[in-house]
DNA sequence: GCGGTTGGTTCAATCACCGAACCGACCCTG
DNA sequence: CAGGGTCGGTTCGGTGATTGAACCAACCGC
């Protein structure tokens, strides 16, 4: 976030954070890498972002920390961007935003969060109301909610249609 | 938030959050009318903001049900900005995500939100600890903390040195 | 040798943001 | 009743970010 003028003199972590975060796309990049998204070629079909601004955005949130650039084959070099401590941490933030647009703007529930433990719907923050812990990221299971689109045309969304634990990474049954 | 190309493939509640409050400057502005900051001239001196985005915000902001413009004198007419229903319920975003640049990114905590009950800290979720409930915001009370500047120039930045409650208009002592 | 995959970079056009100036309605003061 | 101040904007030129399309390089399999 440099648009001539930062949010330098706001003395508030909401501002600090936002510098980081707050930049258009940059959410939702760490949201698909929450949901499993690691390669550059998914987080590119999946959010259907400019390739150069995909490239930014990966650079600057490894620069901070919240991605991790980690080479997973050498021949030929492919690198993929995997979630940090970071970027978990921004899992109850994700989550409530998710829970304001869908209260508020949305209509059928697009996804359901559960605890895999015991299949109970988490709480709005990230809570089982069954267990009575706050759930640990990797053991959220994320399914299909009914407005969803059954049919996508990405093969990521195709790959998210199916349930699956948060942080694990997407098996896209590529050909 | 449009600029050529929206959110709208995105099958997310996160992204229709997004759409609404991820332009820049928004989120701080929901902030501040949580914080009792209701006036357009101190939304701008406290946030610095170009005179037109404010207006746009503000505007973009009513029209989604997030803040409430409303007469509060007739001669001059002024109106002044509410927080709505909608913008409380973002309180638990707002906190997550300030938590997050503060444990992440920040020194000494900035500013406390006690539950004004019983002077608690809160939780990370917005709930008070001791009594076991999430502390309605209105009665959140906002401290200064170490970190924050203890003579800022702005007369909004001043009124918030403070304690008050979330919600309660700022005091600003205007001369 | 050829096409395909992956992960980018470059570039012109467009859009949003910035800062400063301007403006109109109203008030208060002398 | 003229002059200055406040409040809540609008207008406008300049700058910077985003976009979409094109290009590129390394490598693979055939």
């Amino acid at each position: 976030m440099a648009l001539g003028k930062d949010y330098v003199t706001q003395e508030c972590s909401i501002a600090r954070a936002l510098e980081i975060v707050g930049e258009r796309w940059t959410l939702l990049v760490v949201r698909d890498a929450l949901y499993g998204v690691r390669r550059y070629n998914d987080f590119l079909v999946h959010l259907g972002i400019p390739r150069a601004v995909l490239a930014a955005r990966l650079q600057t949130l490894t620069a901070e920390g919240i991605l991790e650039k980690r080479r997973y084959q050498e021949s030929p070099p492919r690198d993929e961007y995997l979630a940090t401590d970071r970027a978990v941490a921004l899992w109850p933030t994700l989550r409530s935003l998710g829970l304001w647009g869908r209260q508020h703007f949305g209509e059928a529930p697009l996804r359901y969060f559960r605890h895999a433990g015991c299949g109970t719907e988490l709480g709005p923050y990230g809570e089982c109301p069954a267990c009575g812990i706050v759930v640990p990221v990797k053991d959220v299971l994320m399914e299909p909610g009914p407005g969803l689109d059954p049919d996508p045309a990405d093969p990521v969304s195709r790959a998210l249609l199916r349930p699956k634990l948060l942080l694990r990474p997407i098996g896209t049954d590529r050909v």
